[in-house]
RNA sequence: GGGGAGGUGCCGGAGCGGACAAACGGGCCCGGCUGUAAACCGGGUGGCCCCAGGCCUACGGGGGUUCAAAUCCCUCCCUCCCCA
């Protein structure tokens, strides 16, 4: 087993092997294999021997169903709880349908929007499928926290926030920050850490995993947890995984994500764009590499060592077949520049010009925006730039390409 | 409650009666080099017109002054700061 994990063999083979094994043997090689990329453990040592204890553990993970996007960010999570799950633990994923009625501060120097109960309910939805394919059905549970909170009662609630202090709410960085600039902190925002903790004492987690803006959130749990007089949760962190730019961490609102729902070619062809540097940090979060598989990746050649980090990790997302038709349109349209395959059709009359044509075709957005590619020399016929600001089809087809990756037929009759 | 500042293109940020489709920077796009990496260089970045030119929309909303307004006046909306 060790062996085959060396040869980098994705690990479809690998599931549900684990359980029947002796479970202190597995669990030594395990837990070298479940710290890996993690940013942080708290307590390491309590982390140790809960692996070692030979329990089903329960893993919680918080999620705010704020988008029902689901990017490489989320995955490195989700990947995470996949390896508990492979050696037996539970997963338990806490739907924040309550939380995200009130935002989580993290990070944040200002207010959120607050969204409706219907469109957090539908994101809900999405993101549960979408999270689903990458865990182990019989080895998740799904919470929505709305089930405690929407019934808590004062008196409970209020208890609650006697278990915590002012002071320590206030030692965290973001809020101390907005309290230097006098920018408002909102009570409800204040209380966030206190419902964030209060599910972790609801599911009585063992384990609880976040992005490392996460910490605090987490810490303030376990110190909520012992006030309720029950074990204090381990809290582990991973990295926060930066997008496609190599600078801002990956989110939706900056455009810099990937995604497992886009098309295999655009997230083969998304990782090789990424800075040979940042690939490696992909590779490790993303990857499933072994450690000694990840040392070797990084004595070979930038570009060898990413066409493999891509391929994997898109094969993690879509399967091996998927990854290799995106390697094969990679090489084939982007390295040789050729046509490729299948490339969407359409029709136009003789005498009609290119540029506009492209325009209705919703290829580009406006007929200025054609003329200046023209200009620019990014319109291709048949792998030759076009010349003419107003192009003149005449009878035939046209093989365009626009750009480095839109290709069009044109059929003209 | 009192006083002050401001709302400009994807973002930051100039302009404060004509020469403004709006400086400059970032981002993004195209091209060159290449490995769709990085770095670097060149160009572009509201729309429409077969376009070396012209026209139309645009500087928070509405109204006005003027031959002419992002720039002046009125009004509404919104942000931020200081004092209490």
């Amino acid at each position: 087993m060790k062996e085959q994990k060396q040869k980098g063999i994705v690990d479809k083979r690998d599931i549900g092997k684990v359980e029947g094994e002796n479970k202190g043997e597995s669990s030594i090689i395990s837990i070298d294999k479940i710290k890996r990329g993690l940013t942080s453990i708290i307590e390491e040592r309590d982390f140790e021997q809960l692996l070692k204890s030979g329990k089903t553990l329960r893993i919680k993970l918080g999620i705010d169903p704020t988008a029902s996007l689901i990017h490489l960010g989320h995955l490195v999570l989700i990947f995470k709880l996949r390896e508990f799950q492979e050696i037996g633990h539970e997963v338990c994923l806490i739907i924040g349908d309550f939380t995200a009625q009130i935002g989580d501060p993290s990070g944040r120097t200002s207010l959120r929007p607050k969204l409706s109960e219907h469109e957090i309910r539908e994101n809900a939805k999405e993101i549960l499928i979408k999270v689903k394919r990458f865990l182990i059905e019989e080895r998740t549970r799904v919470y929505f926290n709305s089930e405690w909170f929407k019934s808590i009662g004062t008196t409970k609630l209020f208890e609650l926030f006697s278990k915590g202090t002012v002071a320590q709410i206030m030692a965290r960085e973001d809020f101390k920050k907005r309290m230097q600039e006098k920018s408002p902190i909102f009570v409800h925002e204040f209380l966030y850490p206190f419902l964030q903790a209060y599910d972790s004492v609801v599911v009585r987690a063992d384990i609880e995993l976040g992005g490392s803006d996460q910490l605090f959130n987490l810490l303030f749990a376990r110190e909520i947890m012992k006030e309720y007089g029950i074990p204090p949760e381990v809290c582990i962190t991973t990295p926060i995984l930066e997008g496609t730019d190599g600078k801002l961490k990956m989110s939706k609102s900056y455009g810099n994500y990937i995604t497992p729902d886009e098309p295999s070619e655009d997230i083969y062809g998304k990782l090789m764009g990424v800075d040979d540097e940042l690939i490696f940090k992909y590779a490790e979060l993303l990857g499933g590499y072994e450690n000694n598989e990840l040392d070797e990746l990084k004595k070979i050649h930038g570009f060898e060592a990413k066409t493999q980090i891509a391929f994997k990790i898109t094969a993690r997302l879509k399967g091996e077949k998927e990854a290799l038709r995106a390697q094969e349109w990679f090489n084939k349209v982007i390295r040789k520049k050729e046509m490729p395959e299948e490339i969407p059709q359409i029709h136009a009359r003789e005498g009609e010009i290119l540029q506009k044509v492209l325009k209705e075709a919703g290829v580009v957005n406006s007929v200025s925006e054609a003329t200046r590619l023209t200009e620019a020399g990014g319109i291709y016929i048949n792998g030759e730039k076009v010349k003419e600001k107003f192009f003149e089809l005449k009878k035939g087809e046209y093989k365009i390409r626009i750009g480095k990756t839109k290709f069009v037929k044109i059929i003209v009759e």
